[in-house]
DNA sequence: CTTGACCTTCCACCTGCTGGAAGCACCATT
DNA sequence: AATGGTGCTTCCAGCAGGTGGAAGGTCAAG
């Protein structure tokens, strides 16, 4: 397989896959021509970063998780370590969301939003202590 | 005032405060000795970004919201529709991070963690549709 | 035999900083 | 006046995780 037909397949664009390769996330054979020729098995690394990035894993967790899933020998428990710090991070990621947009939405709510130059957005902004 | 002072005061890291003179969102004088020579108006402004950043607007956003702090002509609606369409991009992420963190949470529920190399997060993982 | 789609590499750029090196400026001691 | 320590300056490089584009080789169809 070429590498369009992978990208396709896999559903990541062709410069992500040449930049998986550049980082070492996978290491597809070269035919005579110079093309990058993929294997089945490049195909399902592909698919499965594809997977893992879409659940907001690093690169690095899914270099590990990757050579977790090459290796047969593996405890489950390493996994599901790795999940459940990004687990972590992603309930911190939201909470902190959600304080973001509870300021903003008060603010939003008491700005009249109309001509006149008054507004308690930009007063807020502009009202730190630093005096 | 010096940088060093400036950034004491408004919460920033004096790289962060020379990094936004370079791209333009504050202009301090010089003194003959080279210093940036603060005045108060640029630690309101500094101190202006940094609670916009807090509240996750784009640099971007918040070139657009410091003109609209300085232009005493300004129209509130213009604030507002600058604050509702970040409000937006907000629920957006946390959208998506509740999916992610649903899916996630699943997956590690369902895993043992144990010395046992059979693992459904991985499995879960590699079961993308790619044949 | 040419056209167009596909592939290759390489280099730059994106966001929003941050770290470090090399070199002045300033202030307090000695 | 020299010295030492801190603070300031600029510039260059790098982080994550790609994306865009240029310059050029390859392949299959017409």
């Amino acid at each position: 397989m070429n590498i369009g037909e992978v990208a396709e397949r896999a559903g990541l664009p062709p410069k992500t896959i040449r930049y998986y390769e550049d980082i070492g996330l996978i290491r597809p054979l070269r035919s005579d021509n110079g093309y990058r020729a993929f294997q089945k098995n490049d195909l399902h690394k592909l698919a499965f970063l594809g997977r893992a990035r879409a659940l907001g894993f690093s690169i690095e967790d899914c270099r590990t998780l990757l050579a977790l899933y090459d290796d047969s020998t593996r405890e489950s428990a390493q996994v599901k370590q790795i999940a459940e710090e990004h687990l972590h991070q992603i309930d911190e990621k939201i909470a902190q969301l959600k304080s973001m947009r509870n300021t903003l939405a008060h603010l939003v709510e008491a700005c009249h939003g109309d001509h006149r130059p008054d507004c308690p957005i930009l007063k807020d902004l502009s009202n730190a202590n630093v005096d």
